[in-house]
DNA sequence: CATCCACCTTGCCACCATGGCAAGGTCAAG
DNA sequence: CTTGACCTTGCCATGGTGGCAAGGTGGATG
């Protein structure tokens, strides 16, 4: 095992350190997300405390949603000691942005169905509003109410 | 173009009457959601109108978030006269509440980062607590309150 | 009839982030 | 030296959609 003491570390102890899985390590050099890292003479990657912090920086990220690429972005500005907050504030805000109107969607949808199953009797009998709206030939009876939501969705 | 009485169509007609693109014709067809149609000499691909109807519910039920594998299991039980109605309302609340899930997550996402973002001056200062937040070595100040979002989300 | 354009066909690649599997090298402990 | 845990690279899959390419069809127009 490792000795804990130990400054540097193989993939699969920065992994456990950083709550990155190798795999994801991997692709986010391959991506250009993180530098590649110092190898040992075996080929193996070798990560500092540094390194971990920047995994770490990203999953926290990755846990608030934001893609890749404004990763790369807020990495950038984390690294940047004149950094603007005004920058980092704003793509914050643009992202909470696309996340509200994700989940409007999800919502949107949520609630069209749930109605949808609110009318249905849910027994042995096959009469049920759900297939019923599902099958309608354009846009008519139990309109998909709320604000446009599919087009939106996904 | 196409004469509008016509009973069959290219896909291209079917797919402008179900709103569902010709891609994705194809592509319903080659994972089995939808039966391949009949062929004119051509080899064009030919839809009736029961086959646009089909389309057209596959259509709202994406609308709806429904993933394919599941809008299999609906357009069974639509065929299936039957059906009893509380499997259709079993699959629709099941969906429900896996859209409230996802739904869920997005909004913890969006609420902490909106939360942090009101604790950044967002000027031409360097100070922000939202890269502070990221930088986290582990999980001190301002918790991610609420019940667990990120790792619940995607 | 020749030409043209819009349409159709199949097939492969890309997205995004992640996981799985395989075949092989490395290292430390027993 | 063997064993087992780890590392390496590379390819495939997910889900739903789009794009592009290379070639065939069909109908209207010159």
């Amino acid at each position: 095992m490792a000795r804990s003491s130990e400054t540097s570390m193989n993939i699969g102890e920065a992994a456990r350190a950083s709550g990155v899985s190798a795999r994801m390590i991997r692709h986010y050099e391959q991506v250009g997300l993180i530098a590649p890292p110092a190898r040992a003479a075996s080929g193996y990657r070798s990560y500092g405390p540094q390194d971990v912090h920047t995994l770490h920086f990203i999953r926290r990220a990755r846990d608030l949603g934001f893609p890749l690429d404004e990763i790369g972005r807020l990495l950038a500005l984390w690294h940047d000691r004149n950094r603007p907050s005004a920058e980092v504030k704003a793509l914050a805000l643009r992202h909470v942005a696309e996340l509200d109107a994700k989940a409007a969607a999800l919502q949107a949808m949520s609630a069209t169905l749930r109605r949808l199953a609110g009318h249905c009797h849910g027994d042995d009998r096959p009469d049920c509003p759900i297939l019923d709206d599902l099958a309608q030939p354009a846009d008519q009876a139990l309109p998909r109410h709320g604000t446009s939501a599919g087009t939106a969705a996904r």
